[in-house]
DNA sequence: GTCTATAGTCCGATAGAC
DNA sequence: GTCTATCGGACTATAGAC
């Protein structure tokens, strides 16, 4: 064991939700998330590119669970309902963690910045859905058609799921919000 | 007229797209985009919110355009299609200024700071169109996944359109992108 | 680990239009 | 005089460079 604390990343991750969630995204500097993790300024940019990054480093995770789900679905199902199965294979990725899951979803609508980064990344994980798709030999633009309904539907589902305190699943969610967009066309 | 030119807001954006084209938008300072326009940073700051902000004061708007043209349709169509129609009864605002939407989507593309501005922009356009919905009946999560859903549409017709060089109109394009997302269902 | 450029805010000052 | 647009300068935090 070194002179540190183990888990810098952690501790950084953990104190960045507490303050955000206290005080705002904004009303939080780096140097008060730092210190909270007991590291420096420097350390917290050692691991995240900008001070919104430290409440998205799991949406590389999530992003290969799809891709690989999409992969390994052939196809059998039409694109849109893959990319639904697919979102929900890793939908244990948030049920384990609800809590975490709502408070870190209650800071990113509580601040455009922080909203502008989680739209950023649910693009990026549609656009490397469609590109899965195609692989399976879904064309244009069906691929990107079916990937971004897919978002949507993980969207309005994940949205219901954070609000639901009956305790419904986010893979029932995401099941019933594909329905209805189905019943839409 | 007065000691300043006229127009200080227009000259700052068009000297901003030229310079985002020419060099990139991290490579271009407010201080250089306000040198061009002849006016001083702090000017800038007056007019826009911030640096990005600058390629986004037409989004209003459209909204607007949208919105109204939801509230005007009445409840004949399903809700979908009436969200398509809407985009497409806006169609020419870009129509009009294919070139310059165009180099817009080409500096949007180039920088993902401006790409997190524009899906902001993007998704509080649904949100808007959603409670238009709304307004007309629709329920829930009905409104949200047609509204959604209605600017999945236009992105992927908006982005064919700007690749066609064969004179497709955006109108078709988006009549074409609606046609082929229901045909995933 | 320090140093620096840029974004963005705040206060006030000033010059012309009406 | 009042209103509006511009300008000047100081200031903080982010983020990258050295």
């Amino acid at each position: 064991m070194g002179r540190w604390e183990a888990d810098a990343q952690g501790r950084l991750r953990q104190a960045a939700l507490e303050l955000f969630t206290q005080r705002g995204f904004e009303q939080t500097t780096v140097a008060d998330i730092a210190e909270r993790a007991g590291v420096t300024e420097r350390t917290f940019f050692r691991y995240f590119a900008d001070k919104r990054e430290v409440l998205f480093d799991g949406s590389s995770a999530l992003q290969k669970a799809v891709v690989e789900a999409i992969a390994a679905s052939g196809t059998s199902r039409p694109p849109l309902a893959t990319v639904v199965a697919a979102v929900a294979s890793a939908s244990p990725i948030f049920e384990e963690r609800r809590e975490f899951s709502r408070l870190r979803a209650a800071a990113i609508a509580a601040d455009t910045s922080l909203m502008e980064r989680e739209l950023l990344k649910l693009a990026t994980l549609a656009t490397a859905a469609a590109e899965a798709l195609r692989a399976t030999g879904v064309p244009e633009p069906a691929a990107s058609l079916a990937a971004q309904s897919g978002i949507t539907v993980f969207r309005v589902g994940f949205e219901r799921w954070i609000a639901d305190d009956s305790g419904g699943s986010l893979a029932q969610h995401l099941h019933d919000a594909l329905a209805e967009l189905k019943a839409l066309s």
